[in-house]
DNA sequence: CTGTTAGCGCGTTCAT
DNA sequence: ATGAACGCGCTAACAG
């Protein structure tokens, strides 16, 4: 059986209220009761109860993660920055996978009720106008993670897609490039799919470039997406010479097309990703790409949430920085 | 303030214990009362509060989940097979990450116990004498995943690294290929270190073919380790035909070394990695490696972790079967 | 079938 | 400074 603060108050002659001052580091307690109290705790192995505490102070220190899918390679290093800094402040992370799919948020955020989480952090696409209504009415602080909240209403940390978008693009521009086509994201997807694309034509604006809609080709974000843009891409009479993805997967499932069709890249081609995953620092040619702060994001999230959740302020829309990575796979056209 | 089971019980002229008992879909209540309770549960948006409950019935329900790192690519599946499995039984999984520190580990652990999670699933590489005697003594089912118990005391889920290794060796000297170098994992990592050097020298000497010390390469996994030991492969005067990588990272360290110094993959040589990351298959070429069921491990270690919370039998050493997937980076050797 | 009540382990008054 | 007692919200045992 494991000691309970009754069996250590027994074995140290004090009540369980002296027990419980000297875990809590109650300031009046006298030395000699204290080391007591230690004494039994220590030949006991007692270890408290989270629980009962949790049922009386009505505190957790748990909060609730919820992310598309954890297996899918932009979430993990979210994740670990989360839980970096719970762990600093003494906090545990309880993780829900939900596929993006409305039933399966709304199970996480039941759970997470019931098991009294003190905040959550919600990590997606976007909100739903639907689920809007659920984390309104959940009660507890919540922090949005590479998630539009497109009404602003909660707090939440992102960067700004539109923007990073159109640096790559610019960039690609610098570079001599002017036929530059786009692997763009899900057209419904107002976080990442349609900020890009807008940053995307905002650089061709800007250079008098016009925007051909020939150019423009829609994937998931996806590998296979990539590759098949890239297919067609290639079967265009008048040839890009850069190619804008919107997501390093694409990107690399794009390069991957290329070089098996027998063309080198960056010589023949420009390719550009965004997100800054491993998978795009590995590829070879490595892929040059917007790297998003992820293990950061996750960091400044759990620190906005735990701020709310001391009842602190905080600003509410957290915008990161992101970085161009110049690597391999872009380069000067050909002249 | 949210409603409790007091509200619910005075809203529908019932006693608590009634509530209760529809709650927890007891047989013994009547339709119409039953209805009445439903009812007020309704209307007073009422969540029983786990975390009572708990104290209460001293199960929360939760499992502890320890991972070395979840950025680092082989873990982040685990995590998803171990998710998938809790949810479907209710289970709410919390996360640790260690980076492989002791320091860290035993943090896990009494947070674990404190939290009063009704198991562990414990993923690392090896656990340590020193580690193993708070398993012990945790007092809550163990399983271990994808980590060597050497005495094998605890229940664990793994593949057979040697074999694995002996596989992927005997289908590169398949192959044709007779001279064929190890980037191999850590000397002194019983897990995956060791094992996977030991297959490979079983399958050389099945073939008659001497083993060769100069062919070995240490490295840790990770990509920067393949690279290097790549350069080191490369100013060999005899140069082998073949690489068998301890890891897909490393692996694909070591082509993007061997591309860049102008030879062809695998025209030039032949590369075999391990684990199966995502990584291996989207690489180009993409890399041929011995896939671990890494979702499938996660499941199978949760359903072990669920049958012993539940007191039920459970075979100790689950060994699940590897694949070896034939992809772009290997060929027959050149004659 | 249903209401009442005693804890689960702890933190916190309230006396002392 | 310290002990006794109450209650956090719930389940289970008991009585009816």
């Amino acid at each position: 059986m494991v000691a309970t603060i009754k069996d250590v108050a027994k074995k140290a002659n004090v009540g369980v209220g002296t027990v419980s001052r000297v875990i809590n580091n109650h300031p009046s307690v006298s030395e000699n009761i204290r080391k007591r109290v230690l004494e039994a705790i220590e030949e006991l192995d007692y270890k408290p109860n989270a629980i009962a505490r949790s049922l009386k102070i009505n505190s957790t220190k748990t909060i609730g993660v919820i992310i598309p899918d954890i297996s899918s390679a932009f979430y993990p290093e979210i994740v670990r920055g989360i839980e970096d800094v719970a762990k600093d402040y003494n906090y545990t992370i309880i993780l829900f996978n939900t596929d993006l799919k409305l039933l399966k948020e709304k199970d996480a955020l039941n759970i997470i009720k019931e098991k009294k989480a003190d905040g959550i952090l919600f990590i997606s696409n976007t909100v739903s106008k639907n689920l809007k209504k659920e984390l309104k009415k959940v009660g507890i602080p919540i922090v949005l993670v590479s998630t539009k909240d497109e009404e602003g209403e909660f707090h939440n940390v992102i960067i700004d897609n539109e923007i990073a978008a159109y640096e790559a693009v610019r960039y690609l521009i610098k570079l001599g490039h002017k036929r530059i086509a786009m692997i763009a994201g899900m057209k419904n997807d107002p976080n990442a799919g349609i900020p890009r694309l807008e940053g995307y034509k905002r650089a061709l604006k800007e250079s008098n470039i016009e925007f051909d809609e020939n150019l423009i080709f829609y994937g998931n974000y996806k590998f296979k997406s990539g590759y098949e843009a890239m297919k067609n891409i290639i079967k265009l009479k008048d040839k890009p010479t850069a190619i804008f993805a919107a997501s390093d997967t694409m990107a690399v499932g794009a390069a991957s097309c290329a070089m098996q069709m027998g063309f080198k890249i960056p010589e023949d081609i420009s390719i550009v990703g965004f997100d800054g995953i491993e998978l795009a620092e590995y590829f070879y040619p490595s892929i040059t790409t917007i790297k998003q702060p992820r293990y950061d994001m996750g960091r400044k999230g759990m620190e906005t949430l735990l701020k709310l959740i001391n009842g602190e302020e905080a600003p509410k829309n957290i915008v990161m920085d992101f970085e161009l990575v110049e690597r391999k796979s872009s380069t000067k056209i050909k002249k």
